[in-house]
DNA sequence: TAGGACCCATGAGCTGGTTTCATGAAGAGC
DNA sequence: GCTCTTCATGAAACCAGCTCATGGGTCCTA
């Protein structure tokens, strides 16, 4: 690490300068020390930078060619880490999330009017994601996923209360069966089956504090959860989705809810990213809005 | 001098290799160090830069943002370095010098084609100054001067052997007057006058050890050496030149030397430079090239 | 699934570089 | 001539940064 980058800024002060007290009083350090700074510079780099008498301090041709090059960038890591600072305390920038499908349409998109007046500087960058996501290795900021799906060690805030799954199918596909009464009468009827990244969504019921699990089987597998909602709805059977999704459809007679007292609830969406320590204010101001408690 | 420049460096190393393990091989540290070093950057900036869970480091949208500005600025800076380091081993680029005019003529000019070939990459940025010069004040990296002109804390080396003056005349000027044998006889010729920047020059001569200095009186006063041969050639009165450059007229019979033995040697031009160590290449082959021991 | 390899984090402790202090030399100004 | 200012230098103190040792965690493999 042994770099001399420090020198080079400590440089460069006394060359614009051209004293090495006024210098000095720029760094907060004593002229003793930046007299021992640059020596040591112009050792390391065996070349002399500063040409100096008792009454006068000025780059040499090589200092003065040096500094050229150096003003301009060290100005820009200037620049640069300004930035950084008001990223950190005024909401600014990207951020880039790796969301669930669901999650971005219940979770991310009502919210997301009132976030966007609130902080215009900031562009939410959304990945939809199924499954475990690596965060970091995919170069996101935060997730918003289910509570199963979220990897060790990260820190988590809720953003929707628990929410339920209700198993639902149209009136007309009922029309000509029987209703579910348990979780096992699912294998007499067409269902609408999820596919996970990791295989097939076997479907969860607990009753009594019992769970059971049924792998069930139908006409049509999809991977997104609205599509099972559009199956639903046309009548090619029973379909596992979120509550609130389908509570209109229910409203409006359009579906049937069926095994409601078998179907448990579970701990819902949360946000969640690496490292509790110094986030971006960008971030701070999503999680402030989306957070639920 | 407490600045964050090296802590950025090592920051922009880990952000591009995405490991600390491998940065802290580049940069020839122990990952331990790397982790806290990075850590207290990121406390001091109270923003997390990269984002790291035990399998992957990537940066954060803040850590990005901030690579982005910063990795061009520290290429400028090694970039910078380098051309200091070619300075340092391969002559190159400008020299500024203060020379006197006559230095300049009788010591440069005459070996400036060999230079100039040799050290292509060399450029000689001359400026002509008469009298004492602050060099460092100035911004020049050397000076030639005679000996007396060259302030305190200077490092000289000779670059003339041994210089003598000589009184001459034309031919034409001498038909009608009578030749001095002493320098008290100058007082009835016509002489040329030098003007140096702290008053006019009173002739110095010597002999038997004995000094003896006049003031001078004649037509023209000029403040270039050159000038005063060209007056004494147009037959003005007795100018006073050194002798090589006006050894080439009195071959010629163009100019009638006098005062010979009363003419005194000094110890004619240095090169000056101010500090020992770590001359640029460049300076060094300029040296070498001028200084006759 | 147990073990090994690898990676990052953390705390303690030490080391060496950096800073300060004190002093000296040299010029500028009054 | 005296004082003030500036830069250099050596010695000593201090502290930042490094290393060592260790722990937790993931991934791969047998």
């Amino acid at each position: 690490m042994k770099s001399e980058l420090n020198d080079l800024a400590a440089f460069a002060v006394v060359a614009t300068e051209r004293s090495f007290t006024r210098a000095a009083a720029r760094l907060g350090v004593t002229q003793s020390a930046l007299s021992h700074t640059i020596r040591n510079l112009e050792r390391r780099l065996e070349l002399q930078l500063l040409a100096r008498t008792t009454k006068s301090v000025a780059p040499t041709s090589a200092g003065a060619a040096l500094l050229k090059s150096l003003s301009p960038a060290l100005e820009q890591i200037d620049r640069a880490l300004n930035e950084v600072r008001t990223a950190r305390d005024r909401p600014t920038g990207r951020l880039r999330l790796a969301v669930s499908k669901s999650a971005a349409l219940s979770v991310l998109l009502p919210k997301l009017p009132a976030f966007a007046a609130a902080y215009p500087e900031v562009v939410l960058d959304v990945s939809t994601c199924t499954g475990q996501v690596d965060l970091v290795g995919g170069g996101f900021d935060a997730g918003i996923q289910l509570e199963e799906f979220i990897q060790k060690d990260m820190i988590a805030a809720r953003v929707t209360p628990e929410l339920r799954l209700a198993a639902v199918a149209s009136p007309g596909y009922f029309a000509a069966r029987s209703l579910p009464l348990n979780p096992r009468d699912l294998s007499a009827h067409n269902c609408i089956g999820l596919r996970l990244p990791g295989g097939p969504y076997r479907w969860e019921f607990e009753k009594g504090g019992v769970p059971v699990t049924i792998t069930v089987t139908g006409p049509l597998v999809v991977d997104d959860t609205s599509l099972v909602i559009q199956g639903a709805l046309t009548g090619l059977g029973i379909g596992l989705a979120y509550e609130d999704q389908v509570a209109g459809y229910i409203d409006q007679g359009k579906l049937v809810r069926v095994l409601e007292d078998w179907s448990p609830s579970f701990p819902g969406f949360f946000i969640y990213y690496p490292g509790r320590r110094h986030q971006s204010a960008a971030l701070s101001a999503l999680i402030r809005a989306l957070r639920v408690t």
